[in-house]
DNA sequence: TAAAATCCCATTGACGCCCAATTTTGCCCA
DNA sequence: TGGGCAAAATTGGGCGTCAATGGGATTTTA
């Protein structure tokens, strides 16, 4: 699912996705950096504050737990779509993904993400190949 | 069983596949990209579902896992095919399985594939060979 | 006041839905 | 066994709708 960043920096997030925000009544987009990937992900707020419970049933002294609250809290941004369902890509997640003229979506569920779509296919091919390493090894 | 996609970009899936789908009340199809293979996979919803739920079983902040939905969830979109049964070959499916003007449909019990013809058959002497040799090495 | 963000409108293009023409298939009968 | 026929499957294309796109105008903000 890739589409083109206009002249104006716009993208026209697919439809598919926003069916999904509007029948959840969705209309702050919550964007922030993901905790894994080099992608932007972009959710309605009860699913940050899902995040949240998850992050503090952990330990809240470990490391990873900070850096995520931390991604979450101080890596992320408010945003809306414009009329006609764009979104604005902005510095903030041009850099962090790596966007420059094309990106990618990915639905995840209740939320989705943006990705430079090279970084997106390299991230999959690598995946791939891990899985048939690890059925090779147990044959 | 090779079809041709015509000017619109569509094919028309073989009455033997549909007759499987509709057996099982299947109107949205998940297509996929085959993990193994250059190849678009085709099944009902219940096994996207089916991945999810081995998704589901891990920690949802852990790399392993995510790596796994982004296989999942970014390598496969939804599609329905038109009154007469054809599947509009889309740039998803174009590019990962290389299909140009030709589909080669391979059945594989409850879904099916679909493959640039030539790769077909490049695999399939490819498999032969290695068990040609296999055969020549045990006896 | 310039630059950027927002709003608004026009055009394009893709897709769903429909119908008609043609081909293939399965089956019956001579 | 070979036609002949009817039903099913395939193919081609028209058309309307809506998403997607491009760009202008207007407002906001630094």
């Amino acid at each position: 699912m890739t589409k083109k960043v206009d002249a104006k920096g716009r993208v026209s997030v697919p439809s598919v996705f926003r069916t999904v925000l509007t029948r959840l009544d969705i209309q702050d987009l919550y964007v922030f950096q993901d905790f894994v990937f080099p992608a932007i992900s972009i959710a309605g707020p009860e699913v940050l504050e899902r995040f949240e419970r998850h992050i503090d049933q952990g330990d809240p002294f470990s490391p990873d737990a900070n850096k995520m609250s931390l991604l979450i809290h101080g890596g992320g941004v408010f945003m809306k779509l414009d009329g006609e369902g764009r979104l604005a890509i902005s510095d903030f997640i041009r850099d962090f993904a790596g966007i420059t003229d094309q990106v990618t979506f990915v639905g995840r569920g209740d939320y989705f993400q943006l990705w430079e779509p090279s970084a997106l296919t390299r991230m999959q091919d690598e995946t791939r190949r891990e899985r048939m390493e690890q059925s090779v090894r147990s044959t």
